[in-house]
DNA sequence: GTCTATAAATTGATAGAC
DNA sequence: GTCTATCAATTTATAGAC
């Protein structure tokens, strides 16, 4: 009795301290806010976390797993590279639309300082870029797809894929009117337009000269 | 004599708070670090600015003109619409290399809330989204350009030319283990990379077929 | 485990001397 | 215009009752 308790009001802190550091970030987030949104009593925070920069580290390393998630192993798989590229890039839009403000948080926090914190993460995660520039120059080596630099290819993929999240909040207003809807639309289409230049981006010439 | 030291430390005001805000966004920004900053004492900041609100207002202002630069006029010329594009790819890109920080700034403070008075410093400064897009529309029913969804164009382009600087701070560790030299080689040369891609986007089919 | 009350520290802002 | 000293408000953190 007692223990499900517990476990459950440290469930709702963290649940609340989730959505707080997201909305407002590590310095603007406040206790205070954190414990309404979850419900409860501000000092029972400390209670669980001892202090706010514990609890925010907790935070941080949840967002952290999922930023750098498994999915950059569907790499290691012995799909066709074209597959290869198609399953990451749903499985990475289909994660940010349940979490859309993931990548804004990871990345104006690494800005402000924990880029070492996020780096353990990452390996953690078993998260590996330069087994992937290995596998994309062995494909090019192979002829199954066009002389592109890695590196480039990571940041293109990765810039199509999560800015839309990260401007989100610009271009509802700037380019959708304030349609919520229609941007939702917009982002779910966006698997299909990802793939699709990546593919060609990736796709050999039909060498007809 | 007065007045030109006048202006002198309210400029030195002004550069400092533009630093520090954008290093630490308005939350974690600090009087007292922005006094340091500029090398004068810290009740000077309100002498000029009266509030710490009004400074960061001022900053905001400030990069927002920036960020929605005249280089969106571009697309008025007369030019060939691939010129258009390339010319503004190229402007844009070397503005964002002389402040690569601005993207995560304004995003992120438009995220918590100043989206309102981002858009009051776009149409001052004459962005025309809609008007991008009839040039679009136009120009693929002149058979000059593939037809491509002018909405999913801007946010392609706009991800491509902007997502290595906001996501800097994690890959030059992920991807460049740290060696800033190649991190600037390489975002020097993602004008060519993105005006290529983009022209890819465009370019009609060699109907072949 | 959870609450109230309060301490302790931080920080934006002002008063007033020069 | 610039400085020192200080206030007032906010906010994290703890003590202690239940």
């Amino acid at each position: 009795m007692k223990k499900s308790d517990k476990e459950n009001t440290e469930e709702k802190i963290f649940n609340a301290a989730k959505k707080v550091f997201v909305r407002k970030g590590s310095d603007g987030a406040r206790m205070q806010e954190i414990a309404d949104e979850a419900g409860i009593n501000k000092s029972l925070l400390h209670y669980y976390y001892r202090s706010k920069d514990k609890l925010f580290a907790a935070v941080f390393e949840f967002f952290a797993s999922k930023f750098f998630p498994d999915i950059f192993n569907i790499f290691n798989s012995d799909d066709d590279i074209f597959i290869k590229f198609e399953k990451f890039i749903h499985a990475y839009i289909d994660m940010l639309s349940k979490n859309p403000f993931i990548p804004m948080f990871m990345l104006n926090e690494i800005k402000k300082g924990n880029a070492s914190f996020a780096i353990k993460v990452i390996s953690r995660a078993g998260v590996n870029i330069k087994a992937f520039e290995q596998l994309v120059e062995k494909e090019i080596k192979k002829g199954n797809i066009k002389n592109v630099n890695p590196k480039n290819l990571i940041i293109n993929m990765l810039g199509l894929i999560i800015f839309p999240f990260i401007s989100r909040p610009l271009f509802e207003v700037l380019i959708f009117d304030n349609n919520k809807n229609a941007v939702d639309e917009f982002l779910a289409q966006r698997k299909e337009e990802v793939s699709t230049l990546i593919i060609n981006m990736l796709k050999p010439e039909k060498t007809l000269n």
